[in-house]
DNA sequence: GCCTATGATGAAAGCGCTTTCATTTATAGC
DNA sequence: GCTATAAATGAAAGCGCTTTCATCATAGGC
């Protein structure tokens, strides 16, 4: 590989202005900015970024956490934020911290000494003091789907308690009264969120709370088998049920078939999240819609505007959840 | 930050010496280690990982390049890998290649220019030609889901050839002889072979090939129901409907619930990926295992024997497809 | 034509590490 | 105790770039 010697050679310059050539940081002669390229075309000459980056003290790179690498959630996420780094030349480092708060922490101490010029965070376990630590100590990193009082500004999140209300705001106007609930673990925060949405629709529409209603669930397909199981074994009387997320609505709607249980006609469910998966379902799963892949944007953004002061456009630190009416849900 | 210069000084001791305890690469005396390690804990020291990848040659990345980042498939085989190399201190970097030409060409150039190691390449449109090339060009990379003859020894396959066999031997096993297959885009080459499966089974029963039972799809699940709209239209008889992937599986089941067909007395169904999601349709979907996770591991192991030089078990280079029997699939 | 302001360019000093080679120190053999 | 050998350490030269600072060329103002 041609180095950037080499090439100052042929084109008879000094390195610096091979330098300014390539990065045009500075004014250079047309003249010489043609010979310089076409010396550069001539070897094949393309930047070592390793020595850019020791140089510049830049390495261009963003290291994104989040739980899982697989699952169709975080796809999406990564697909939108590498494909905005990658339309300015930075690049992605991915590493997984699998809801574990030691994970997490060794993934962060990773990627930082990856020597990333920034992070993006989907983490669940690590603390809030943790994450205001490493704030403090000049860390720079966004973080997603979380929210953090005293970082506020580096929390770009999606309004769950919002989407927890909309949810079951929209069986209680299908004329649902009877409503069951599969929560995610209560110790995530967007679950918390979710069902405090949930109580706030009863209570808008005067219907009391029925703790025979209430299974928390893992966020995973068999909590919903095993919510559905958990309902009618207690023989709880409910025409609708929310889930907290698509997997235990997937699930819910695996159990129904086999009772079997007429869907939507006996019990309407919805889910939350919209993964694409949710129209494989049959029926075809309503659901809330989680805009991943424009919070990923934002994120991707607010690393551009503050890491690498580009101009961008306004950024959005908190998204609106919307209900995605399909065919698991019906009135009563 | 500290450097390793801080740490020399107040370990007392050489940069070499520091160098050397860091990397384990040369004996030090007990006491000198002590001393040096004590030294990086009071510092907070941690190596700066581009000066060393400039000063050694060796960035500890590794580019992968896969089709798409989302959808079910990836996130699997990116989840292994990253699992993989990250238990050996290096990282791994992330591209998108959306089965186009040009951005593949273009992307495996991107991963060039960040001094990755290796690659790990699941490419579709870029010819055989020009990964020889590359190959010839001296890049370290190893071929995922794709054979070519000339660098047989950096690719790491599935059976497809067999695993669309294993389909229709499925399907005539139960009885079926009135086989329907909707296939993906004849271009890609897991498509052409998977077909040719097929009809290797089809000859073996005896079953001759009918035009009128074959489509050609996209891998998507619209193209499975358009599949299936073609076949009805045409008014063809048909016991089975084998699907070159489970998208298109997905998309007939969705396609046939809306017309309504019993599923599977009426019509049995198998899909081919065993994606994640392929137990949430409904009936629950038969298809062909993808050992995707298996083959991304192997692909790992595989750099890491070829370009680390690390000893790793037995590489394994083609992977055998297997049925795996759900409720979509029924005797007749 | 001379002076100044400005635009172009080059020399050289790093960036923080690894690695070679020479030197020093310890170990063993007698 | 002395030499031959091995083990441990240090000095210093890069790795390929960026960036500061000084220098040189050019053009405009009078």
């Amino acid at each position: 590989m041609a180095t950037i010697y080499e090439v100052s050679r042929l084109a008879g310059v000094s390195l610096a202005t091979v330098s300014r050539v390539i990065n045009n940081t500075a004014p250079v002669r047309e003249a010489t900015r043609v010979k310089v390229e076409a010396a550069m075309n001539e070897l094949g000459y393309r930047p070592n970024s390793v020595a850019q980056s020791l140089a510049s003290n830049r390495s261009n790179s963003i290291g994104i956490l989040v739980s899982e690498l697989s699952g169709p959630f975080y796809g999406e996420l990564l697909s939108r934020i590498e494909a905005e780094f990658r339309a300015v030349g930075k690049h992605v480092i991915i590493a997984a911290g699998h809801s574990d708060a030691e994970m997490e922490r060794e993934s962060i101490e990773f990627l930082r000494s990856r020597n990333c010029d920034a992070l993006i965070l989907h983490v669940e376990s690590v603390s809030d003091n943790y994450l205001r630590g490493l704030a403090d100590g000049g860390c720079a990193f966004v973080l997603i789907n979380r929210y953090v009082r005293a970082i506020a500004e580096r929390c770009i999140t999606l309004d769950n308690r919002h989407g927890g209300y909309l949810a079951t705001r929209h069986m209680l106007q299908l004329g649902h009264r009877e409503i069951a609930y599969v929560s995610g673990p209560m110790w995530k925060n967007d679950a918390k969120e979710r069902y405090a949405g949930h109580l706030e629709a009863l209570a808008e529409f005067g219907v009391s709370e029925n703790k025979a209603l209430f299974f928390e669930g893992d966020f995973q397909e068999t909590g919903g088998v095993r919510a559905l199981q958990h309902f009618l074994a207690a023989d709880a009387s409910f025409s609708a049920l929310v889930c907290a997320n698509d997997e235990m609505a997937s699930g819910a709607i695996t159990a129904a078939h086999d009772i079997p249980l007429e869907l939507p006609d006996q019990l309407s469910v919805i889910g939350f999240d919209n993964v694409n998966f949710s129209h494989y379902t049959y029926p075809k799963l309503t659901t809330i819609d989680y805009p991943i892949a424009e919070i990923g944007q934002m994120a991707a953004r607010w690393v551009l505007k503050n890491v690498y002061s580009q101009t961008t456009t306004e950024l959005k630190a908190i998204f609106e959840p919307r209900v995605i009416e399909r065919d698991s849900t019906q009135k009563i």
